[in-house]
DNA sequence: AGAACTTTGTAAACCCCCTTTCCTAACCCC
DNA sequence: GGGGTTAGGAAAGGGGGTTTACAAAGTTCT
C-alpha cells in the first residue's frame, strides 16, 4: 500500500512554491498581481508573503502607484539574503555555480576530469574544490548559503543522497552526500541531471505554471524529465524519465545499455557524432574526441548551409521527433520542452525539424494541445536546477519550524482580547 | 496558466473513495480495519464511514468479538441501496451490464451492430434498448439507478459528453450523452475505454493503493491507462493514454493512423491474426473475419502445444514487451496490469513471455520495481470501469449537497450544550 | 483645507479537513 | 457485580484557505 498520501500541508508547501517563483518571475510585483497570476485570495497571499518576507528570501522595494488609491506595495527577490549553489556533475567535468536568490549566477568554476578519475573521493575532491572556489569568488560569508544542489547522472536514493548506480564510471551505492559532508557544511541536495532540468524548467522555464509538461533532454546522454499534474513525477523508485534507452527502432544500433535501436544512440551526442561520420567521414566539421566542438561546428554548418549538416540535423530531428511524438500520444502535455547543451547548440533549426517530425508521428488531439519550445532558460539548466533543489529544502526546511525564535511576533494583540 | 488547483476538498474526496474501495473490497469489515488499511485516524474513518451510511450505500451488518472488549461494528456494501450501469460501445457490438453496489454483474446485455451501422443515432438506439434491458432483467426499480457510465473509444470530452473523434466510425464531436439524455433518465458518465479499464484497476482491480500504475489495455485496438500518484492521468486534453500509435518499428507495418510500426499493429488483435497469416495462412485456428475465435483458438493452440500458436504468441510478447519496457523505463510504475479481452485470452503463457521481454529490454531499477500482472478482473473491464465512473459521479455528487434535507440529523445534543 | 472617494492590506471570523484526547458504551472475566 | 479491555462518539485543536470588516494611505472634488 504504498498509495500516496496527501495532507493540507502539502496545499501550503505548493503555495509557497508558487507564490515565490512567481515573484523571482516578476521581480517586483505586489500582492495584487500576486493573488491574480496564483488565483489565491489575497488573504493568503500576504501571510505568505509575510513568510517570506520573515525569511529574508523577498524584501520590500517602495510602492507602486494604483489607481486613484493606496498604492500598492511592492516586494522583491531579496538578492542579497542567500546564495544557492549547484552542481554538476558530469562524465567529463563538474561545474559549480553560485546563484544568488534571484537565481542569477554570480560565480562559477569547472573542473575536468580525466578519463582515469572515477572514484568517488576524486569527484568529491573535485566538487569540493568548486565549491570552495565559488564562495571565494563570489565573497559570500559562509553562512549565507542555503543549501547545495547535487546533481549526479544515473540513479539516485535522494532521501538517503546515494548514487545507487552511475553507469560511466559504474558506481555502485555510493555514499555521496555523506562523502561531500566531509568537505562541505552546507545542507545538501542530491539528485539526477534529467530531475535537475525538469525542476529548473518548471520553476522558471517552459513549464511554470503547466500542470502537464516534458523536459526532453538533449546532452550526451538523453532522458525526459516529467511533470505531472503541476509536479516532478519521480516514479516509485525515483527512476522515472529514462527516455534514452526507449526503443526506437528495433534491432537498431547497439546502445551501451545492452539494448538496441535506444533512443540515445540516435539523439545523443555521440549518436549525432556518429551520424556525421557514417556520412562524411571526412568532414571538417567532424572533432573526434570532442562532443561539444563537433555539435557546435553542426551548428555553424546549419547556419552557413552547409549540406551535410543540414541532412544530420534533418535525419536527428526526425529521429528525436518520431520519439518525442510517442510522449506526446501517451501522456498529452501541454508543453514539450527541448533542453541541455545540445538542443541549446543547434537552436531554432533542430526546433523547426522536430516540430514538422512530431506532427507526422502524433495523433491530433495529443498534437494539438501541445507546444514545441526550446528551453528559455539561458545558463546551464542543470546547475539551475541542481540550486532549485536546494531552494526547495532550503523553503521546507524552514516551514518545518513553526516556532521561530528571535523573528518577532508579528501581532500581540490577539493574545489577550 | 493550467496548473492544477488543489484544494482540501480533494483530499476528503479521495478519502471516501479510499474507504468506500477498501469496503467493497473486503465486506464485511470494522472501522479498525478500514482505520489500519487506509492510514487514516478512526476519527476521520468514523465520520467518513458515517457519510457512505447516510448515502444508503453502505450498511451496518452486525458485530465481531474484539479480544475482550466491546465488539466491533462491522459494516457492509449495501448491495440493494442501488445499481450502477456500464456500457461499451465498441466497434461491433455494445455491451451493457447492470452492478449492484458490491460490483457484481447482475444483468447484462448484448447488441451486435452490422457494419453499416455507424451513425450516431443507431448507436444510440442500441445502448438505449440495451439499458433497458438490463433494468427490466435485474428488476430494479428507476430510482435506484444511481447513474450509468459511457465508455466509447477515440478521443472525449468528458465534461461536454462529447465523442471528439472516434476513429471507427469517423464521429467528429458528436454530442454523445445528449443523444443519450433523451432516451436514458439516469445520471450519464462519458469516458473512453482506456480509461475506464485503468479506473477498474484502479478501484478494485491490481493498481488498487498503488501510487503509479500502468494498465495496458490489449483489444482491438492498445492503449495505456495510466494511473500517476493514486489518481488517473488524463492529460490536458483528456487524451492521454494513446500508447497504442507508438513507433515500435521505423518504417514498419502501416496502420490505419496513417504512420508505420505503431505498437497496435503488432499486438492489437488484427495485428495478432495478421502474423498469424503470414506465418501460416492455411492455419486452422485462423478465423477470418472473426478476431475473437481466432485469439481463442491461439490460446487452445498454445495449451495443446501447437508450433504455430507458440511462435505467433511468443512474438507478440516479444513485441508487447519492448514496448512495455519502454513504459516501465519512462514511468517507473509499481505495476503493470494486461488487461482487456486479448490479454485474459492469452493469459499465463503471454504474461510469461512478456516478463521476459521486458527484463531484456528494460533498466534494471525500473525493472525490479515494476511488478507485471494479469488484470485479477473476472468480467468485462471497460463495463466494470464504465460504471465505476458512475459511481465516482455518485460519491461526488452527493458529497456537493451540504444541506442534505430528509436525512435524520446524527446528533442533536451539541445544539444547546 | 477639508470632505469624499478609492484602493490596499491586515485582522477576525468562518468553513473544511484531519488528528488527538477524553469519555462513554459494551463486552469479558473473575 | 466490580475491574479490565476494546470500540466508537464527541469535543478540542491545529493546519489551510476564503470572506468580511476595517484601518491605512493615497487621490480628487468642493
Amino acid at each position: 500500500m504504498s498509495s500516496v498520501k496527501r495532507t493540507s500541508r502539502d496545499i501550503r508547501t505548493a503555495n509557497r512554491y508558487e507564490v515565490l517563483r512567481q515573484i523571482i518571475a516578476e521581480s517586483p510585483t505586489s500582492r495584487q498581481e500576486l493573488a491574480a497570476a496564483t488565483g489565491l485570495s489575497l488573504a493568503t497571499v500576504a501571510t505568505l508573503v509575510g513568510e517570506l518576507l520573515d525569511l529574508r528570501l523577498i524584501t520590500e522595494v517602495g510602492f507602486e502607484d494604483s489607481a486613484g488609491g493606496r498604492p500598492r506595495g511592492l516586494v522583491a527577490v531579496n538578492a542579497t539574503g542567500g546564495a544557492l549553489i549547484g552542481v554538476d556533475i558530469a562524465e567529463t567535468y563538474v561545474r559549480v555555480e553560485l546563484f544568488d536568490l534571484a537565481l542569477n549566477v554570480l560565480a562559477r568554476a569547472d573542473e575536468n576530469m580525466r578519463p582515469g578519475e572515477s572514484r568517488p573521493e576524486q569527484v568529491v575532491g573535485h566538487v569540493a574544490a568548486a565549491v570552495g572556489s565559488v564562495v571565494t569568488q563570489a565573497g559570500v560569508e559562509g553562512a549565507r548559503v542555503l543549501g547545495v544542489g547535487v546533481s549526479v547522472p544515473g540513479q539516485v536514493d535522494r532521501e538517503g543522497g546515494v548514487s545507487e548506480y552511475a553507469p560511466n564510471w559504474d558506481w555502485h551505492d555510493v555514499p555521496l552526500l555523506d562523502l561531500l559532508a566531509e568537505h562541505i557544511a552546507y545542507p545538501l541536495y542530491l539528485d539526477n541531471p534529467l530531475r535537475a532540468c525538469a525542476v529548473a524548467e518548471l520553476w522558471f522555464g517552459a513549464a511554470r505554471g503547466r500542470g502537464d509538461a516534458v523536459v526532453v533532454n538533449l546532452g550526451t546522454g538523453v532522458g525526459a524529465g516529467l511533470v505531472l499534474g503541476g509536479g516532478l513525477h519521480r516514479g516509485v523508485s525515483n527512476s522515472a524519465g529514462e527516455w534514452g534507452h526507449t526503443t526506437l527502432v528495433l534491432d537498431g544500433r547497439l546502445c551501451h545499455c545492452g539494448n538496441h535501436g535506444c533512443v540515445e544512440t540516435y539523439v545523443g551526442a555521440p549518436g549525432i557524432m556518429l551520424h556525421l561520420r557514417e556520412l562524411a567521414p571526412q568532414s571538417t566539421l567532424l572533432h573526434p574526441e570532442d562532443q561539444t566542438a563537433t555539435i557546435d561546428a553542426l551548428a555553424r554548418g546549419v547556419a552557413d548551409g552547409d549540406p551535410v549538416a543540414l541532412k544530420v540535423v534533418r535525419d536527428t530531428a526526425r529521429y528525436l521527433g518520431a520519439g518525442i511524438a510517442d510522449l506526446v500520444n501517451l501522456l498529452n502535455p501541454e508543453v514539450v520542452v527541448l533542453s541541455s547543451w545540445v538542443a541549446a547548440a543547434l537552436g531554432e533549426p533542430l526546433l523547426t525539424e522536430v516540430r514538422e517530425a512530431v506532427a507526422r508521428h502524433s495523433l491530433r488531439r495529443p498534437l494539438d494541445a501541445a507546444e514545441i519550445v526550446l528551453s528559455p532558460i539561458p545558463t546551464d539548466p542543470v546547475c539551475l536546477g541542481a540550486a532549485t533543489f536546494a531552494l526547495e529544502g532550503a523553503l521546507s526546511s524552514f516551514s518545518q519550524r513553526p516556532t521561530r525564535r528571535g523573528a518577532p511576533a508579528r501581532s500581540r494583540t490577539a493574545s489577550a482580547s
